[in-house]
DNA sequence: CCACAGGACGGCT
DNA sequence: AGCCGTCCTGTG
């Protein structure tokens, strides 16, 4: 674990290794941190919001509680692991790996909240990111509870228990388009407990897909960046367009199918797919690969 | 006007 | 199982 300071109202996480707030929050795993100065974020977890300082070396959390810390931040950031040991295995005879891991280091994987990333990635499909952004922000907005921390209209991620209580006509003012219905209904069935969180976790990654496919709106890359983006399995390799790319040019050497990519991904990454998914997704469209 | 963006559904073969 | 038209909205 990394060494905690307070300086005054202020939690340090010191020397802070394998982190950088560009790759994490750019790597398109989140969509409500905001960049408020060259050093500086602002982002809402949960029933917190904190403004965020990184000086290169140490992670500044203002005006955080140690409770708050231990219980949203800790787990959040995913500080108990070692991305040191992840990063030696997956790069070990691997010069691609390595490059990707050298261009994105800094890139942690979030434990997000679930029903905030089922809801999300819905709207994630067939958008870039400054309109997913937009559409998550007002639909907080609209819909989202108020969050006490001395700036005003911020709010929580929505619940599934409200937007399941939420007309399409209600819902039209996100500007969502079509995936409004998939909103409200998966919304309603994960609210009626349709998902089996269990089998979300334990089951092989065919079943977990399955699971996560009963919710209306989700297909393969919607589940899959769920089950990863939530922390509830890392051997996981969602497949878009751009790691399609990327994986024809670095690995492959042709056009493949989602399936095939994910063949060769679980035989070559294992258990550490998720991670390996990750630094090549950032590699690729910082870099433009395949384009 | 059209193509397409970090997909998925539903109906068809 | 695979193919394909369709779906909202915004941008180029």
């Amino acid at each position: 674990m990394n060494k905690l300071e307070r300086m005054e109202n202020d939690i340090i996480v010191k020397d802070f290794k394998h982190f950088d707030p560009v790759h994490t929050f750019e790597c398109g795993q989140c969509f409500r941190w905001k960049r408020t100065g060259d050093n500086t974020w602002f982002g809402v977890v949960k029933d917190l919001a904190v403004n965020l300082e990184w000086d290169g070396k140490n992670l500044i959390f203002h005006d955080t509680r140690e409770e708050d810390f231990l219980r949203i931040w800790y787990p959040y950031f995913d500080l108990d692991r070692d991305y040191g040991e992840i990063k030696s295995r997956l790069q070990k005879d691997d010069p691609v790996m390595k490059e990707a891991i050298a261009f994105g280091h800094g890139i942690r994987l979030l434990r997000q909240e679930f029903q905030e990333t089922v809801i999300s990635f819905l709207i994630s499909q067939n958008n870039g990111i400054p309109r997913i952004r937009k559409i998550i922000e007002s639909l907080a907005q609209h819909f989202g509870e108020p969050i006490n921390c001395g700036i005003p209209d911020i709010k929580t991620f929505p619940t599934c228990k409200r937007l399941a209580g939420t007309s399409l006509d209600e819902l039209k003012i996100i500007r969502a388009g079509y995936r409004d219905k998939y909103i409200q209904k998966a919304a309603q069935q994960i609210c009626s407990g349709e998902v089996n969180m269990d089998i979300l976790k334990n089951g092989d990654i065919t079943q977990s897909r399955a699971e996560m496919k009963k919710l209306f709106g989700v297909g393969d890359k919607v589940a899959d960046c769920v089950l990863l983006f939530s922390g509830i399995r890392y051997d996981i390799f969602p497949v878009d367009r751009w790691v399609r790319r990327v994986m024809a040019e670095l690995y492959l050497g042709h056009e493949a199918s989602n399936e095939e990519v994910n063949a060769f991904a679980a035989e070559k990454f294992g258990a550490l797919a998720g991670f390996a998914q990750q630094y090549l997704f950032y590699y690729a469209r910082e870099k433009k690969i395949g384009m």
